[in-house]
RNA sequence: GCGAAAGUGGCGGAAUUGGCAGACGCACCAGACUUAGGAUCUGGCGGGUAAAACCGUGGGGGUUCGAGUCCCCCCUUUCGCACCA
C-alpha cells in the first residue's frame, strides 16, 4: 500500500497531495479527545427548543475487540447522528456496555484475571477503538451495566417487581447448560441447544428460581406490535410466533369409573371445539398429574408411561420435536363427551406437551393430522364430523376417507355433531362453546406460548438478586438502603457444583433484615437481559445518583426515533426491553408504551461465504483495516459494498477501491483549496450567460443531482452504497471538468461544490470531511466542526437541459434523439419521426401507434 | 412440513412508480506520464459478430406497445417457525 512507497516524500509540494488517513486521522481524533462537545453530536438540554432525535445502537459486550459487524453497526448509526445533527436535530448517540456475562468468567478461569478487571480493559481497549473510528459518541452518558452505580438499579428494579407481585419464586423444570453451567430462558435455547453454545445439548432439571411475569403483558406486547409500524415486519413476525396467542376454550371430560377426588375432570384446551363429535381419545401428557391415579398400581403402564416421558425428553434435547415418532398408552380407564355423553378412552402420548394448555386434549383423528397420525398407529376410531359444503349440494351422508382437511372455511359444515349439524365451522365454535359454558362444562380461554422469564443464574459475574431467605421470616427482600447488594471482588470462580458466590461467607451470611437473626443471601445473580432492558433509558442521565432516571429527562427524549442492531435479538433483547418498558410505564416513571419508535436491522458481515470467526481463521481485524487504510476508508466501504439491511461479504479489494476514491476527492479539494479560501463562497447559482463550457454547467447539474440523491437515501431506504456510488460520480465528474472549472468566471461555482463535497461527505468520512472543511475555510474554524449544515439543492437545477430520448421500433432499441427538457409531446413525435434511423426502419410499414414517455423513450408501434 | 425474503456480468452491486439492463466499485485490457509502477491520469470492458443481426436479469408459460419489475407454475439459496392442541 501507500506507506511502503514514498518517492514523492522529498517533493513537497506534491507531498501536500498525498492523501495520508493516518496523519490526518491522529491528528483529529487528537482534536475530538480534547474538544468532544465540538466533534460529537452532543445533546443540549432536555429543555432544549431544537427539535429531538435519539438513534442507537444495541451495546456491545465487551468481549475484548471490536469486530466487523460491530464496525458496520456503528457506521450506520454514525451516518445517520451525523446527517440529523447537520439537519438542526438535537441528536442524542450514546454508548455503553453490555459487561456482564459468562465469558469473564471463562476468562477469569483460563487467565487468573478477575473478572472485574478483565472486563474494564476490554472496554477500555474497545472504547479506544471505537474513537480511532471516529464514531461520534457523548461518552459523558456511558454506561456500564458492571459496575454498581448501574447494576444497583437493577436490584431496585427488581424490589418493584417483587413489590407488584411481578417477581416469584419457584420450582419448576428449567433448561440448564452444562457448558455454562447455569439456567437458561427459554429465549437462549435454539433448537434444543444453548445460544451461546450451540454444539450443546440443553438439559431439563428441576429448581427453585425467580420468575418475572412477562405474561402479565401477553396482550399488550401483542397488541403494541401493530403500532410498531416502523419495525421490520420480519421481526415483528417473530414476535408474534413467539407470544404465540391462541383463542380457544377449556372443556371438562369427566373421568368415568372410580376416582379419589369424586368428580375429577380432565379439562382440555381446544381450538376446535366444533369438532368434539369427532373427539374419540383423550390425550394427556405424559407428566400429567392425573396419570398416576388413572394408571393405578400397573406396573407395566409404569414403565410406558416413563419411557414416553424420556422420549419426549429427549425429543425436546433433539430439538427436532415434530419428527419424533408418536407413540402412547392406553390407560385402561375412560372419559365422558360432555356433549353426546359418549364414553371415550384416555390415553398418554409423547407427543402432548405439559407446558401448553393444560396438558391434555380431546383427539380429533378425522380432522387434525398429528391426531390422525396417532389414531392410525393405534387403529383408533375416526370419526369426521365437518365437510366443505358446496353449493347445491346435499350434505354428504358417506363418510370420506381420512385425513379429512382440518375444514375451516366460511362454507365448512358440520354433520354427525347432533343439534349443531349444518352449522358453518365459525357458527359452531360460537354456539358450542356458549352451551359449554352454559352448561358448566367449560369455558372461553386464551393461551399464549409465552412464559414467564426466568432470571436466575447460577453464576458469579452478573447483578446480585436482592432477597434474603431468613429460617423465621422466609423471603425477605433487601431495604431499598441497603442497595447495591455488591458482588464481592475476591472470589474462587470453578464451573461446578452453583453459583461461586455460595462459597462466599461474607457475602452468602447476612442478618435478616426483619429479626435481625441469622440468615442466608440469595446467591443467584441475574440474567444478563435485565442489564440490556432499560440501559437506553439510563443514558439519558447516566450520572444521576438517587434514582434510576429521571422523567422528566426520558420524556424528552423518548422513544428512541431508531434503533439500529443485529436481527439475532429479534426475540430477546427486544420483548425483554418491551416488556421493561410497560413495567417502568406502570410504575410511572416513564409514559412511553414502547422503548423504539422505528428498529432497523443490519446483515451480518461475512468473508469467503461465512460468518467471521476464529475458527475459520476468516476474521478481518478493524485495527488492522484502520492501520492500513484508515478508518474513513473502513467505515465508507462497509456502507458502500452494499444496502445495511443486507449480508455484506469482505472484499478486501474493495477497501482499496475506497481509498482510491477518498484520495481523489482530497487531491481535488486540497489542490483547488486556495481559490476557495481567496473565494468566499457566495454562490447563488451559476447563471448560464452562453459562454460558459456545457461541461462547467453539467458540472452544477451533477452537484445538484448529488445532494438531490444522498438527501434522499437518508429520508428513504438508507441505501447508502447508492449515496456514496453518487458522490463518486460527482468526483469523477469534476476530474473531467476540472481545467475549464478552475477559472476564475466559474469560481463561485467551484468554491461551492468545494463546500457540498466536503459537506455530503462528512456522515460517511469524518476525519476526511474535517479535514477538507478546514482546509477550505478562508477563516480559522477553530470551534467549529464541518457538521454546521447539510447542503440544499435547487431542484430546477438538478432537471436536466436535454434529454436523449430512447426511440423505440416495436419495443426494441433502434435509435437516440437529443431534444429539449421541455419539448411538448407533439414536437416529441414529429422530431423522432423524422430521425434518420427511424426513417429507415418505419420504411414501407405502416405507424400504427406512437408511445411517448415524457422524458425518457418514445416506443414506434409499426405493422 | 408451514411462512417470509432473495436469485442480475468474472465479483460486490445499480435500476423506489412497468420505459435505454449492468450506475458505482473491484478484477481485467489498452494508452499516457515515467528510470521504474502495485502510484497517478485517460479510455475500454455482458455474450456474440469483421460490423451488424441476434441472445441475455434462476427455468417455463402469460399480460402489455414495452417486463429484472406484474400474474401463474417450477427450481435453488438464505432466514424464521415447527407436535402449541
Amino acid at each position: 500500500m501507500s506507506e511502503t512507497i514514498n518517492i514523492t516524500a522529498n517533493q513537497p509540494e506534491q507531498r501536500e497531495l498525498r492523501y495520508e488517513p493516518q496523519r490526518i486521522e491522529e491528528k483529529w481524533h487528537a482534536r475530538w479527545e480534547s474538544q468532544p462537545a465540538l466533534y460529537a453530536a452532543q445533546p443540549a438540554g432536555y429543555d432544549s427548543k431544537a427539535k429531538k432525535y435519539y438513534v442507537l445502537e444495541m451495546l456491545p459486550y465487551p468481549s475484548g475487540a471490536l469486530h466487523m459487524g460491530h464496525v458496520r453497526n456503528y457506521a450506520i448509526g454514525d451516518a445517520l447522528a451525523r446527517y440529523m445533527w447537520m439537519n438542526g436535530y438535537n441528536v442524542l448517540h450514546p454508548m455503553g456496555w453490555d459487561a456482564f456475562g459468562l465469558p469473564a468468567e471463562n476468562a477469569a478461569i483460563k487467565n487468573n484475571v478477575p473478572p472485574r478487571e478483565w472486563t474494564l480493559r476490554n472496554i477500555a481497549h474497545m472504547k479506544a477503538q471505537m474513537k480511532r473510528l471516529g464514531f461520534a459518541y457523548d461518552w459523558s452518558r456511558e454506561v456500564t451495566t458492571c459496575l454498581p452505580e448501574y447494576y444497583k438499579w437493577n436490584q431496585w428494579f427488581f424490589l418493584k417487581l417483587y413489590e407488584k407481585g411481578l417477581a416469584y419464586r419457584r420450582s419448576s423444570k428449567v433448561n440448564w447448560c452444562p457448558e455454562c453451567a447455569t439456567v437458561l430462558a427459554n429465549e437462549q435455547v435454539v433448537d434444543g441447544c444453548c445460544w451461546r453454545h450451540e454444539e450443546t445439548k440443553v438439559e431439563q432439571r428441576e429448581l427453585e428460581q425467580w420468575f418475572v411475569r412477562t405474561t402479565n403483558y401477553s396482550e399488550e406486547l401483542l397488541a403494541g406490535l401493530d403500532t410498531l409500524d416502523g419495525w421490520p415486519e420480519k421481526v415483528r413476525t417473530m414476535q408474534r410466533n413467539w407470544i404465540g396467542r391462541s383463542e380457544g376454550a377449556l372443556v371438562d371430560f369427566k373421568i368415568d369409573g372410580p376416582v379419589s377426588t369424586p368428580g375429577a375432570r380432565i379439562t382440555v384446551f381446544t381450538t376446535r371445539i366444533d369438532t368434539i363429535y369427532g373427539a374419540t381419545s383423550i390425550q394427556l401428557a405424559p407428566e400429567h398429574p392425573l396419570v398416576t391415579e388413572l394408571i393405578g398400581n400397573d406396573p407395566a403402564l409404569h414403565a410406558k408411561v416413563e419411557e414416553l416421558m424420556r422420549e419426549q425428553a429427549r425429543a425436546k434435547e433433539a430439538g427436532d420435536v415434530a419428527a419424533v415418532e408418536k407413540h402412547g398408552v392406553f390407560t385402561g380407564r375412560f372419559a365422558i363427551n360432555p356433549f353426546n355423553q359418549e364414553q371415550v378412552p384416555i390415553w398418554v402420548a409423547n407427543y402432548i406437551l405439559m407446558d401448553y394448555g393444560t396438558g391434555a386434549i380431546m383427539s380429533v383423528p378425522a380432522h387434525d393430522e398429528r391426531d390422525y397420525d396417532f389414531a392410525h398407529k393405534y387403529d383408533l376410531e375416526m370419526r369426521v364430523v365437518i365437510l366443505p359444503r358446496r353449493t347445491g349440494e346435499p350434505p354428504a351422508s358417506g363418510q370420506p376417507e381420512p385425513p379429512v382437511l382440518p375444514y375451516t372455511a366460511k362454507d365448512s359444515l358440520l354433520i354427525n355433531s347432533g343439534e349443531f349439524n349444518e352449522l358453518s365451522n365459525m357458527e359452531a365454535i360460537e354456539k358450542m362453546t356458549a352451551f359449554a359454558e352454559q352448561n358448566g362444562f367449560g369455558k372461553r380461554t386464551v393461551t399464549y406460548r409465552l412464559k414467564d422469564w426466568g432470571i436466575s443464574r447460577q453464576r458469579y459475574w452478573g447483578t446480585p438478586i436482592p432477597m434474603i431467605y431468613c429460617p423465621k421470616d422466609g423471603i425477605v427482600p433487601v431495604p431499598e438502603k441497603d442497595l447495591p447488594v455488591l458482588l464481592p471482588e475476591k472470589i474462587d470462580i470453578t464451573l461446578q457444583g452453583g453459583s461461586p458466590l455460595e462459597r462466599v461467607p461474607e457475602f452468602l451470611n447476612v442478618t435478616c433484615p426483619k429479626c435481625g437473626g441469622p440468615a442466608r443471601r440469595e446467591t443467584d445473580t441475574m440474567d444478563t437481559f435485565v442489564d440490556s432492558s432499560w440501559y437506553f433509558y439510563r443514558y439519558t442521565n447516566a450520572q444521576l445518583k438517587d434514582r434510576p432516571l429521571d422523567t422528566a429527562t426520558v420524556d424528552y427524549w423518548f422513544p428512541i426515533d431508531q434503533y439500529i442492531g443485529g436481527v439475532e435479538h429479534a426475540i430477546l433483547h427486544l420483548i425483554y426491553s418491551r416488556f421493561w418498558t410497560r413495567f417502568m410505564r406502570d410504575l410511572g416513571i416513564v409514559h412511553n408504551d414502547e422503548p423504539a419508535t422505528r428498529l432497523f436491522t443490519q446483515g451480518m458481515v461475512i468473508k469467503d461465504g461465512f460468518k467471521m470467526s476464529k475458527n475459520r481463521g476468516n476474521v478481518v481485524s478493524p485495527d488492522d483495516m484502520v492501520a492500513r487504510f484508515g478508518a474513513d476508508s473502513t467505515r465508507v466501504y462497509s456502507l458502500f459494498a452494499t444496502s445495511p439491511d443486507r449480508e455484506l461479504e469482505w472484499q478486501e479489494a474493495g477497501v482499496e477501491g475506497v481509498f482510491r476514491f477518498l484520495s481523489r476527492t482530497y487531491r481535488f479539494v486540497m489542490r483547488n483549496a486556495e481559490l476557495a479560501k481567496k473565494n468566499p463562497r457566495g454562490y447563488t447559482y451559476f447563471a448560464p450567460k452562453g459562454s460558459e463550457s456545457p461541461r462547467v454547467r453539467s458540472v452544477e447539474r451533477k452537484l445538484h443531482q448529488t445532494i438531490k440523491r444522498v438527501t434522499e437515501d437518508f429520508q428513504g431506504r438508507w441505501h447508502f452504497n447508492t449515496s456514496i456510488a453518487a458522490i463518486m460520480e460527482l468526483v469523477n465528474e469534476l476530474y473531467g471538468a476540472e481545467s475549464e472549472l478552475v477559472t476564475q468566471q466559474s469560481a463561485d461555482l467551484l468554491v461551492e461544490v468545494l463546500w457540498t463535497l466536503t459537506l455530503l461527505l462528512a456522515p460517511f468520512a469524518p476525519f476526511l470531511a474535517n479535514e477538507l472543511w478546514q482546509a477550505i475555510q478562508a477563516q480559522p474554524t477553530d470551534g467549529l466542526s464541518v457538521h454546521q449544515q447539510w447542503p440544499q439543492y435547487n431542484p430546477s437545477l438538478a432537471k436536466e437541459d436535454e434529454i436523449t430520448y430512447a426511440v423505440q421500433i416495436n419495443g426494441k432499441l433502434r435509435s437516440h434523439v437529443i431534444l429539449p427538457a421541455d419539448s411538448p409531446e407533439d414536437v416529441v413525435r414529429e422530431r423522432v419521426l423524422a430521425d434518420e434511423k427511424v426513417q429507415a426502419a418505419i420504411a414501407g410499414k405502416q405507424v400504427a401507434k406512437v408511445i411517448v414517455v415524457a422524458g425518457k423513450l418514445v416506443n414506434v408501434v409499426v405493422k
